[in-house]
DNA sequence: CCCTGATTCGC
DNA sequence: GCGAATCAGG
């Protein structure tokens, strides 16, 4: 007793989003109605975005008329999941409490969550965890003595170029991307590796660091760059003036939808 | 504070 | 099955 179970007093409601389509207005037969439901094409969209790496919000927001919640649940329920989610690294640490400071029984009482998990501890699962992955060096550009002449290369833009020393490369060329635990699958056989780059070579990275198949380009290198003819074109690019900003990544999910 | 995803639980 | 409410980390 003495137990007054106060509601939530403090909690302030905060509903997410409760987008309520007002514009269906009588009269308007045809076109969908409310029921939003989660069609074929729906579901593959939100598949397509959610491995893709878009967040629920993005996800949500292009699918219209739920909120990221709902996306978020719909992508559990479809057995989508493992993302990077800022909450839930929660991994079972053996021993790591310490005997005298007791276990300091959490009330949580903040909520009738009922939870009744008795959390077995148990994790008879050591996942065997690969070695680190060698990481791509930026720019080992060994590029010696200036013994290098002079050379004024045309790229494939029409730009002209001094040698390197002069200029460094603007941007990296690498967009970065969710990465992968690592798989181990050498599929690069014939593909050029880590180890095969040299100043001959172009090394314009293909795929995704830690992707099975990361390899580089290793076409012959446009003399002077880093890279062959055809990425010195991607790599070196003349700014774009304020404004004139490039907002322009492949869409490649199956609405392009325009906003 | 904002963002994120995970989870719970009433419907 | 759906999703708001809530939790929780960054």
């Amino acid at each position: 007793m003495g137990l007054i179970g106060h509601g939530a007093a403090t909690r302030a409601k905060r509903p997410e989003k409760q987008e309520t389509w007002g514009g269906a207005s009588p009269g308007n037969d045809r076109i969908q109605t409310d029921p939003m439901s989660w069609t074929d094409e729906r579901i593959a969209t939100l598949k397509k975005m959610w491995e893709s790496g878009s967040t629920a919000s993005q996800i949500a927001d292009e699918l219209g008329g739920v909120s990221r919640n709902a996306v978020i649940g719909k992508a559990h329920r479809l057995g989508l999941k493992a993302r990077p989610s800022p909450v839930k690294p929660n991994e079972e640490k053996p021993e790591v409490k310490k005997p005298a400071a007791a276990p300091a029984p959490k009330p949580a009482a903040k909520r009738p969550q009922v939870a009744a998990t008795p959390a077995p501890a148990h994790t008879p699962e050591p996942e065997p965890r690969p070695a680190p992955r060698a990481e791509i060096p930026s720019q080992p550009v060994p590029n010696p003595t200036g013994d290098m002449p002079r050379i004024v290369s045309v790229g494939p833009g029409g730009f002209l170029r001094q040698g390197p020393g002069d200029q460094q490369p603007p941007i990296p060329p690498a967009p970065p991307r969710r990465l992968v635990p690592a798989k181990p699958s050498p599929e690069i056989a014939d593909k050029t590796s880590l180890l095969d780059l040299n100043d001959k070579v172009c090394r314009w990275p293909m795929g995704h660091p830690g992707e099975a198949d990361f390899h580089f380009c290793g076409e012959a290198v446009n003399p002077g760059f880093p890279y062959c003819v055809e990425h010195c074109g991607r790599a070196y690019q003349a700014q774009l003036p304020r404004g004139a900003r490039r907002p322009p990544p492949p869409l490649p999910f199956g609405g392009p939808r325009v906003r």
